[in-house]
DNA sequence: TAATCAAATGCAACTTAGTTGTGACTTAGA
DNA sequence: TCTAAGTCACAACTAAGTTGCATTTGATTA
């Protein structure tokens, strides 16, 4: 286990699990959000889906994971960073962290998705 | 009906039915975006769920209706319109549309959802 | 190191928004 | 009015995510 995410638990004052820190080791290594079939493929352990979405309910209580809805019903989940936009193209699917600047909105953004066709897929 | 709906299919090519139209009245009422339920319970007719989804997924075909994913597993419909953002406060669930200019982004957006806390909310 | 206990885990059953199959019914057009 | 193509209601299904509970694990104390 990387020191990186010791120090995650430590900060958090989350317990340590073998678990615990497999879901964090593949989202850290990530460098864009997954969602749970993703996760579970890069594993290197076996865990129950109820032990990891609550693993990740307490990661994101803790502010140390952020997530959103794509469009195919699913959670996607990252490493909580800057706020920063994703953009989901509808044709590929992939997700990809772009930076936006919004200029002036009211009340407090947490977090931005962009739809569209990505400009690979763009004819 | 209005002749706004009317128009609408025609130009569209939709046969017209009572079930599409009740749907398109309610969204033409409406001047934010509604899910399955909201729409359901501002319906002049009742129709079956399977109705209701389906003749939504002939909407989007044509393009006369856009629909996202909110935070809470559920899609958001509304009339088609020029691109704009929806701001989804996390506490009140309030989804409002908003103005926001992006700058540049590559590829074709077609949808902005922005989640946070809005400024009711925000202490 | 062994005992303790709150917290984490695995399993299985559940929830629920949305989807699909099918036979009966409408609608538009001749 | 008649007919074919398309739409409808009903019921059964799908799948991501959630919940309850008995068992196991890991930090803490003795």
């Amino acid at each position: 286990m990387s020191e990186q995410i010791k120090t995650l638990f430590e900060e958090h004052d989350i317990k340590f699990t073998t678990a615990r820190s497999s879901i964090l080791e593949v989202l850290k290594e990530a460098h864009h959000p997954l969602n749970y079939e993703q996760i579970k493929e890069k594993m290197s352990v076996v865990m129950d889906k109820a032990t990891f979405y609550r693993n990740i309910a307490k990661f994101e209580e803790s502010g140390i994971v952020h997530k959103f809805e794509a469009d195919d019903r699913k959670w996607y989940f990252e490493l909580s960073s800057t706020t920063h936009a994703h953009f989901i193209c509808e044709h590929c699917h992939q997700i990809t962290c772009i930076d936006v600047d919004l200029g002036k909105v009211e009340g407090e953004v947490k977090s931005i998705v962009l739809k569209g066709t990505c400009k690979e897929c763009h004819v």
